[in-house]
DNA sequence: CTCTTTCTTTGACACACCGCAAACATGGGA
DNA sequence: TCCCATGTTTGCGGTGTGTCAAAGAAAGAG
């Protein structure tokens, strides 16, 4: 399939690669379209590729031993993902869906050490994504021991809102379908207690909501919320 | 300083590398005594080193901007620690404080790409432990997502007991000191949940505590109260 | 256009957990 | 040896959140 070149250009990690590196790596890749709702690959599965997300949103969700599902991350256009291989597991961890029309880019995974090999760059670039994906896993772990469930949710939205936000007017628009439940399971509580919260919101002008949509009205209002010390 | 090298060699990181390669590593490393309570590193701190715990018992924290603290993790002999160049962070995202008398091996971080290198194993351990890492992480986070307090703790105290247990006829005492504060800031609660929590326990014969002491008597027991689903 | 499914909202209730407070152990230092 | 700092235990009340239950929107299917 015929790769948009110029789309691939402004993604982070090709900024700084030369069109001869560039098209190296697009050359071994194989882009697959993705509808919402399907599974790129699923919680277990033995981690045969590594990808890219050219277009669209995903998900990455883990279930537990006792059958509740979480969503570790979302994954915007430009991201790397599931290169399990390169932190040395054989299987993928989690299950990445698509929640919105999705177009990803992927490599077998035995490509890995000599993409490495060839452009050093992309060992950087993938050992600074995982040092953050660290990093963010270690602040919601911070926030959630030490803060009540409204802040969480604060954060989450407004964290949503910087990564898929989509101007308009004062206002920013998440630019994906989420429902309640999928931010439940992003701060580790109920989609009852979220629709609770989200209401009061509502009724402050903080947030308007709809079915599986969200927009942030006040961002400094919200983001007050989020960082208000408790007392 | 002159470094036991038959102590170094038991760990997985040097297992499978030969002496002149371990003699190599070593040469440029400094050894340091770290007295209880003393930080090896500090929060924010320019990274300037990694480092190889040899001996003792070290607890990585985190402190919020509101002033809390979290344990992050246990750093065991053997485990390599305040890698964050490594990971393309040019501070320490954390504090390593010992618990225990310790001692430390430590490496400016410029020679990480030569060690790396030179010896490509490293950089494989490296990338494991941060796979491993991450993954700890988000089991943590899923845990937190979806388990009650007693079941948190429960498996904290069971992680303790199998990476730092020293068996004592058919108990297992933790082997280094540990507060009650200590557990509560790995699990995300109070000291005071934890004591209710651990005294509980005491009564069944799951646990004997004491001050910063604390042996599972009855591992199987406290298993069978970690993984039950409520209900 | 209506039916059905999926998502959301809201209420009522219970309880796990936290915060506050005070007494109680423990071990090291003077 | 006694004392003091530090850690632990326990009680009590408040409440933030989960659970259960049911009704109300919204969107897609037929």
């Amino acid at each position: 399939m015929k790769i948009d070149k110029s789309l691939v250009r402004t993604f982070p990690l090709f900024e700084k690669m030369d069109d001869a590196d560039t098209e190296a790596l697009l050359v071994h890749s194989t882009s697959r379209r993705v509808p919402v709702g399907e599974a790129v690959f699923e919680q277990g599965a033995a981690a045969t590729h590594f990808f890219l997300l050219l277009h669209g949103r995903l998900k990455v969700t883990q279930v537990t031993e006792d059958g509740q599902q979480i969503i570790v991350r979302v994954v915007h256009p430009g991201d790397l993902f599931g290169f399990a291989k390169a932190l040395m597991r054989s299987d993928y961890p989690g299950t990445a869906t698509a929640v919105a029309e999705s177009i990803a880019l992927s490599w077998p995974t035995e490509l890995w050490p000599q993409f490495v090999d060839k452009n050093p760059r992309l060992a950087v670039t993938a050992m600074q994504t995982i040092g953050q994906r660290l990093e963010e896993a270690h602040a919601r772990i911070r926030e959630m021991s030490t803060q009540e469930v409204e802040r969480r949710v604060a954060h989450a939205v407004l964290r949503l809102a910087k990564q898929a936000g989509r101007k308009e007017g004062g206002a920013v628009r998440i630019d994906f379908p989420i429902s309640r439940q999928d931010i439940a399971e992003m701060t580790g509580t109920t989609l009852h207690t979220v629709s609770r919260i989200m209401s009061a919101w509502e009724a402050k002008g903080l947030v308007e909501g709809g079915r599986q949509k969200l927009t942030v009205k006040d961002v400094d209002g919200l983001s007050a919320l989020a960082e208000t010390v408790k007392g």
